[in-house]
RNA sequence: UCCUGGAUAGCUCAGUCGGUAGAGCAGAUGGCUGUUAACCAUCGGGCCGGGGGUUCGAGUCCCUCUCCAGGAGCCA
């Protein structure tokens, strides 16, 4: 590696002559001086040229830099606490490297479909840069914490041969002579694993061909799904909401200078400790019985408009967008949602053997709105049950053959849950839309760039 | 797939009653030793998304197609 310093090292290198390798993020000039914003993806620090000491040659060079001319900048570092990093360089030599003439994203605003465009440019803004360390520590927290409690990880497949879940909202490919489907979950073959390993982890991009055009969804997304034996739907709970509080906790405490640049309302973030309410199926319908009522007859429009969303799918249904941020907004950290009518559920999930119809899984619903980030469940034990379930699902017992063979080869209760990341990204960083919280996301209509 | 709202300068938008178009930013040129989305002056820049219709006349009204945004369902 060269000898370059990145600007978020320049607090150690106060009155030392530096170089800095990185692009001109924006310029200012009068007659003799220069002002030049550079970043070099640690950090931004503003450039001083005096020109009357540099002489004519380094006047052209600056006058010539256009936004992004990416440039090799030396200098000394001083301490200036009017600058944003604190810090500013006082310019000796500048080479430009490579030119950038009429760069699309100015610094001025710019509609979504444009940005969406040019996203592989829209990375390098300040919001982006920001949101892209936050998903970096998330994710780094998340491997934290399941490695630091002796989970192994495992990885899925992402090619499959069959469906976890339904084959209708399936990506389907060739495979040689064959059909094969990219992965919706992981989470049939964790439970293999956590047969092998006790306590397993798997951490990969799952892809879902639904139809769906909102703030929530996207075509190819990440999902951390552990998986434990010998664990029950309330031990999965209790493991649900000391890993959510861990993940939002390290980014508190990890990205403040990224959150600021987001003007995410930290306090709202610092209140996310377990243990986090739970609120059974039915506790939540009565609930939200009460709550339509209310917003029916509240002054406010949009209240009113909501209550007709409200257990819009009858009771004995599943709850619907508006149920869960009517759910969500009553409480300062995510609220687990639990028992929800088996009918409604997968067929792998374990029906309450105290509450007939009721299946032991429950949804975590994240506060402001955020909607659903977990989704989890004990898993059947019962081969016989489980293989009476897939008939009634209408799905073939001979591409289950073998996850049937995980229950008759020492069958053990156990649980697990999948928790998504980008919901998770976009909730922390206070997004109104996941597309901003992966690099390049795969929409419906949007494969580009 | 359904519902709603859009498409006008490179970008973000305004455009009155139907009479062939305007701002800010960006770009170019000039000015300024401390600027932070710098400022000041000047200049260039338009198939008003495509097609059809009504009209003497359409950016504006009607139909249609395409694309975009927001929402629903489904989900993480």
């Amino acid at each position: 590696m060269k000898e370059y310093t990145p600007i978020s090292e320049f607090k150690n290198h106060v009155g030392e002559e530096v170089t800095v390798a990185g692009w001109c993020y924006s310029k200012r000039s009068s007659k003799k001086l220069y002002f030049i914003n550079v970043r070099d993806g640690s950090g931004i620090c503003q450039v001083v040229a005096f020109l009357p000491a540099l002489g004519e040659e380094i006047g052209k060079i600056c006058e010539s830099l256009d936004q992004e001319t990416s440039i090799i900048v030396k200098g000394k570092v001083k301490k200036d606490d009017r600058q944003i990093g604190g810090y500013e360089l006082e310019m000796t030599y500048i080479e430009v490297v490579g030119e950038s003439k009429d760069y699309p994203i100015t610094p001025k605003e710019h509609g979504v479909a444009y940005l969406m465009e040019h996203r592989h440019l829209w990375l390098r803004s300040k919001r982006q840069h920001a949101i892209m360390r936050v998903r970096h520590n998330i994710v780094k927290a998340i491997r934290d914490f399941f490695n630091n409690r002796g989970f192994i990880n495992v990885d899925a497949p992402i090619l499959t041969a069959n469906a976890a879940e339904g084959t209708s909202n399936l990506f389907e490919t060739d495979y040689f002579d064959d059909k094969a489907y990219l992965s919706q979950s992981g989470q049939l073959y964790m439970e293999a694993a956590a047969m092998a390993h006790g306590k397993v982890y798997c951490f990969g991009p799952t892809f879902r061909a639904e139809k769906s055009k909102t703030r929530r969804h996207l075509t190819e997304f990440w999902m951390v799904e552990p998986e434990v034996a010998y664990m029950s739907l309330d031990e999965d709970m209790e493991l649900a909401e000391q890993f959510v509080e861990y993940v939002v906790q390290t980014v508190v405490a990890n990205c403040e200078e990224e959150l600021k640049v987001l003007e995410r309302d930290v306090e709202k973030l610092k209140a996310v400790k377990a243990p986090f309410p739970r609120v059974s199926y039915d506790e939540a319908v009565e609930i939200l019985k009460v709550k339509k009522q209310e917003y029916a007859a509240s002054d406010d429009e949009e209240k009113r408009k909501m209550s007709e969303d409200i257990l819009k799918n009858g009771p004995g249904d599943d709850l619907g967008a508006a149920d869960e941020t009517v759910i969500g907004s009553m409480h300062d950290r995510p609220v687990m949602i639990h028992r929800y009518p088996a009918a409604v559920k997968a067929f792998y999930m374990r029906e309450d053997p105290k509450q007939p119809g009721r299946a032991l899984a429950f949804d975590m619903i994240a506060p402001e709105g955020y909607g659903e980030i977990v989704g989890a469940s004990e898993r059947e034990a019962d081969i016989s049950v489980l293989e009476r379930k897939i008939v009634e699902h209408n799905l073939s017992l001979e591409a289950f053959k073998w996850y049937l063979d995980l229950r008759k080869f020492g069958s053990v209760p156990h649980s697990g849950f999948g928790l998504g990341v980008e919901r998770t990204v976009s909730w922390l960083c206070g997004l109104t839309h996941v597309r901003e919280t992966i690099a390049f996301p795969r929409m419906m209509d949007k494969i580009w760039p």
